[in-house]
DNA sequence: AAGAGGATGAACT
DNA sequence: GTTCATCCTCTTG
Protein backbone atom coordinates (compact mmCIF):
# COMPACT_ATOMS: atom_id res chain seq x y z
CA UNK A 1 0.00 0.00 0.00
CA UNK A 2 0.97 3.89 -0.74
CA UNK A 3 2.42 5.45 2.25
CA UNK A 4 -0.01 8.06 3.52
CA UNK A 5 0.89 12.16 4.12
CA UNK A 6 1.46 10.96 7.88
CA UNK A 7 4.46 9.06 7.16
CA UNK A 8 6.31 12.32 5.79
CA UNK A 9 4.88 14.63 8.01
CA UNK A 10 6.89 13.71 11.08
CA UNK A 11 9.52 15.76 12.25
CA UNK A 12 12.53 13.09 13.00
CA UNK A 13 13.99 13.49 9.43
CA UNK A 14 16.43 10.47 10.56
CA UNK A 15 13.98 8.12 12.00
CA UNK A 16 11.99 8.37 8.28
CA UNK A 17 15.61 7.85 6.31
CA UNK A 18 15.51 4.34 8.27
CA UNK A 19 11.99 3.87 7.87
CA UNK A 20 12.35 4.04 4.06
CA UNK A 21 14.45 1.57 4.43
CA UNK A 22 13.19 -1.82 2.35
CA UNK A 23 9.67 0.21 1.44
CA UNK A 24 9.25 0.34 -2.68
CA UNK A 25 9.63 3.08 -5.13
CA UNK A 26 7.11 2.97 -7.79
CA UNK A 27 7.70 5.35 -10.78
CA UNK A 28 4.78 5.43 -13.46
CA UNK A 29 5.95 7.13 -17.31
CA UNK A 30 4.56 6.22 -20.27
CA UNK A 31 2.50 3.51 -18.79
CA UNK A 32 5.60 1.58 -17.75
CA UNK A 33 5.83 1.07 -14.21
CA UNK A 34 9.12 0.68 -13.07
CA UNK A 35 9.97 -0.64 -9.43
CA UNK A 36 12.76 -0.39 -6.69
CA UNK A 37 13.50 -1.31 -2.87
CA UNK A 38 14.93 1.18 -0.94
CA UNK A 39 18.05 -0.18 0.68
CA UNK A 40 20.17 3.39 0.80
CA UNK A 41 19.05 7.06 1.82
CA UNK A 42 20.43 9.80 3.39
CA UNK A 43 19.11 12.53 5.77
CA UNK A 44 19.23 15.99 5.23
CA UNK A 45 18.02 19.02 7.82
CA UNK A 46 17.81 22.36 7.36
CA UNK A 47 18.76 25.00 9.54
CA UNK A 48 21.25 23.28 11.92
CA UNK A 49 22.84 20.88 9.36
CA UNK A 50 25.76 22.53 6.75
CA UNK A 51 25.64 19.32 4.57
CA UNK A 52 22.02 20.84 3.63
CA UNK A 53 21.53 22.68 0.89
CA UNK A 54 18.63 24.55 3.29
CA UNK A 55 21.96 25.28 5.90
CA UNK A 56 20.42 28.40 7.86
CA UNK A 57 17.06 28.31 6.08
CA UNK A 58 18.72 29.99 3.25
CA UNK A 59 15.43 30.22 0.82
CA UNK A 60 16.29 30.22 -2.98
CA UNK A 61 14.71 29.14 -5.87
CA UNK A 62 16.35 26.10 -5.80
CA UNK A 63 15.68 24.92 -2.27
CA UNK A 64 11.88 26.67 -2.13
CA UNK A 65 11.27 23.03 -2.86
CA UNK A 66 12.58 21.51 0.28
CA UNK A 67 10.17 23.78 2.14
CA UNK A 68 7.14 22.51 1.04
CA UNK A 69 4.98 19.33 2.80
CA UNK A 70 6.25 16.29 3.51
CA UNK A 71 5.43 14.13 0.63
CA UNK A 72 6.91 16.02 -2.19
CA UNK A 73 9.18 15.02 -4.09
CA UNK A 74 12.71 17.30 -4.47
CA UNK A 75 14.89 16.41 -7.52
CA UNK A 76 17.66 18.66 -8.63
CA UNK A 77 20.95 18.50 -11.06
CA UNK A 78 24.38 17.68 -9.96
CA UNK A 79 27.39 18.15 -11.74
CA UNK A 80 25.51 18.90 -14.59
CA UNK A 81 24.50 15.24 -15.03
CA UNK A 82 22.67 13.84 -12.33
CA UNK A 83 19.58 13.82 -11.33
CA UNK A 84 19.11 13.67 -7.85
CA UNK A 85 15.70 12.41 -5.88
CA UNK A 86 14.78 13.46 -2.37
CA UNK A 87 11.79 12.66 -0.25
CA UNK A 88 10.67 15.93 0.77
CA UNK A 89 9.93 15.29 4.88
CA UNK A 90 8.16 17.42 8.07
CA UNK A 91 5.43 20.16 7.72
CA UNK A 92 5.58 22.68 5.56
CA UNK A 93 8.08 25.43 5.94
CA UNK A 94 10.65 22.88 7.76
CA UNK A 95 13.34 22.22 4.84
CA UNK A 96 13.81 18.39 5.60
CA UNK A 97 14.81 16.11 2.85
CA UNK A 98 15.92 12.60 2.29
CA UNK A 99 18.09 11.52 -0.74
CA UNK A 100 17.47 8.09 -2.07
CA UNK A 101 21.39 6.56 -2.80
CA UNK A 102 20.41 3.05 -3.64
CA UNK A 103 17.14 0.77 -5.03
CA UNK A 104 17.18 -2.81 -5.87
CA UNK A 105 15.68 -3.71 -9.14
CA UNK A 106 12.01 -5.38 -8.80
CA UNK A 107 10.02 -4.36 -11.22
CA UNK A 108 9.98 -4.28 -14.58
CA UNK A 109 13.77 -4.64 -14.78
CA UNK A 110 13.80 -4.87 -18.60
CA UNK A 111 12.81 -1.47 -19.29
CA UNK A 112 15.29 0.05 -16.63
CA UNK A 113 17.89 -1.78 -18.16
CA UNK A 114 16.96 -0.37 -21.80
CA UNK A 115 17.01 3.24 -19.64
CA UNK A 116 20.67 2.52 -19.04
CA UNK A 117 21.49 1.20 -22.30
CA UNK A 118 22.35 -1.95 -19.87
CA UNK A 119 22.76 -5.45 -21.85
CA UNK A 120 22.29 -7.53 -18.67
CA UNK A 121 21.80 -6.86 -15.15
CA UNK A 122 24.57 -5.82 -13.28
CA UNK A 123 24.55 -4.56 -9.19
CA UNK A 124 25.87 -0.74 -10.46
CA UNK A 125 22.46 -0.74 -12.74
CA UNK A 126 20.50 1.10 -9.70
CA UNK A 127 23.72 1.53 -6.83
CA UNK A 128 24.24 5.42 -6.36
CA UNK A 129 21.99 8.26 -6.42
CA UNK A 130 22.75 9.66 -10.10
CA UNK A 131 22.57 6.01 -11.59
CA UNK A 132 18.82 4.82 -10.01
CA UNK A 133 16.86 7.66 -10.76
CA UNK A 134 17.77 7.43 -14.76
CA UNK A 135 16.94 4.02 -14.06
CA UNK A 136 13.62 4.84 -12.66
CA UNK A 137 13.02 8.11 -15.56
CA UNK A 138 13.19 10.50 -12.87
CA UNK A 139 14.64 13.78 -13.95
CA UNK A 140 14.24 17.71 -12.50
CA UNK A 141 10.94 17.44 -14.46
CA UNK A 142 9.49 15.62 -11.33
CA UNK A 143 10.91 18.08 -8.94
CA UNK A 144 8.22 19.24 -6.64
CA UNK A 145 5.78 16.82 -7.46
CA UNK A 146 3.61 14.85 -4.86
CA UNK A 147 4.22 11.48 -3.51
CA UNK A 148 0.63 11.24 -1.79
CA UNK A 149 -1.31 12.18 -5.00
CA UNK A 150 -3.68 9.96 -6.55
CA UNK A 151 -2.35 10.68 -10.15
CA UNK A 152 1.49 11.39 -9.44
CA UNK A 153 4.08 9.38 -11.29
CA UNK A 154 5.81 8.71 -8.59
CA UNK A 155 4.93 7.21 -4.85
CA UNK A 156 6.01 5.03 -2.36
CA UNK A 157 4.87 1.73 -0.99
CA UNK A 158 5.30 -0.38 2.38
CA UNK A 159 4.84 -3.93 1.21
CA UNK A 160 5.53 -4.90 4.54
CA UNK A 161 9.29 -5.94 4.35
CA UNK A 162 10.73 -5.56 7.73
CA UNK A 163 14.54 -4.11 8.42
CA UNK A 164 15.13 -4.55 11.68
CA UNK A 165 17.55 -2.16 13.65
CA UNK A 166 20.51 -4.25 13.75
CA UNK A 167 20.37 -4.88 9.93
CA UNK A 168 20.99 -1.15 9.61
CA UNK A 169 24.43 0.54 8.62
CA UNK A 170 24.62 3.95 9.64
CA UNK A 171 27.71 5.62 8.75
CA UNK A 172 28.93 9.55 7.49
CA UNK A 173 27.72 11.12 4.53
CA UNK A 174 28.89 10.88 1.05
CA UNK A 175 30.50 14.09 -0.50
CA UNK A 176 29.28 16.72 1.77
CA UNK A 177 33.00 16.79 3.26
CA UNK A 178 32.80 21.06 3.48
CA UNK A 179 29.93 20.48 5.96
CA UNK A 180 32.86 20.91 8.76
CA UNK A 181 31.76 19.13 11.80
CA UNK A 182 28.58 17.97 10.36
CA UNK A 183 30.34 15.78 7.55
CA UNK A 184 31.11 13.17 11.14
CA UNK A 185 26.73 12.92 11.43
CA UNK A 186 26.32 9.32 10.92
CA UNK A 187 23.01 10.24 8.68
CA UNK A 188 23.39 7.55 5.81
CA UNK A 189 21.70 4.30 6.40
CA UNK A 190 22.13 1.02 3.75
CA UNK A 191 20.68 -2.22 4.74
CA UNK A 192 23.48 -4.57 5.94
CA UNK A 193 24.69 -6.98 3.23
CA UNK A 194 22.32 -5.81 0.49
CA UNK A 195 24.22 -5.51 -2.87
CA UNK A 196 22.64 -2.37 -4.12
CA UNK A 197 23.76 0.19 -2.41
CA UNK A 198 26.46 2.27 -3.46
CA UNK A 199 30.32 1.91 -2.55
CA UNK A 200 31.64 3.70 0.48
CA UNK A 201 34.31 5.60 -0.28
C1' DA B 1 27.83 39.92 -16.30
C1' DA B 2 30.99 36.59 -14.98
C1' DG B 3 32.99 32.80 -12.46
C1' DA B 4 33.39 28.97 -9.32
C1' DG B 5 31.96 24.74 -7.70
C1' DG B 6 28.87 20.85 -6.65
C1' DA B 7 24.63 15.46 -1.89
C1' DT B 8 28.38 11.80 -8.95
C1' DG B 9 29.65 8.15 -12.21
C1' DA B 10 32.39 6.09 -15.61
C1' DA B 11 36.40 5.46 -17.97
C1' DC B 12 40.77 5.70 -17.73
C1' DT B 13 46.20 4.58 -15.99
C1' DG C 1 43.85 6.12 -7.70
C1' DT C 2 42.94 9.90 -11.03
C1' DT C 3 40.43 12.54 -14.41
C1' DC C 4 36.77 14.56 -16.61
C1' DA C 5 32.15 15.20 -18.42
C1' DT C 6 28.78 19.23 -18.14
C1' DC C 7 25.32 22.90 -16.59
C1' DC C 8 22.62 24.96 -13.15
C1' DT C 9 22.75 27.84 -9.10
C1' DC C 10 24.51 31.09 -6.20
C1' DT C 11 27.87 34.76 -5.12
C1' DT C 12 30.29 38.70 -6.32
C1' DG C 13 31.16 42.97 -8.71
Amino acid sequence: MKLPQSFYLREDVVQISKDLLGKYLVTNFEQKITVGKIVETEAYRAPDDKACHAYGNKLTNRTKTMFGKGGTSYVYLCYGIHHLFNVVTAPKGIAHAILIRGIEPVGNVNVMLQRRSFEKLKYNLTAGPGTLTKALGISTNQNGVSLTDKKSPIWIEDRGDVILEKNIIASPRVGVAYAEECALWDWRFRVKDSKWTSRAK
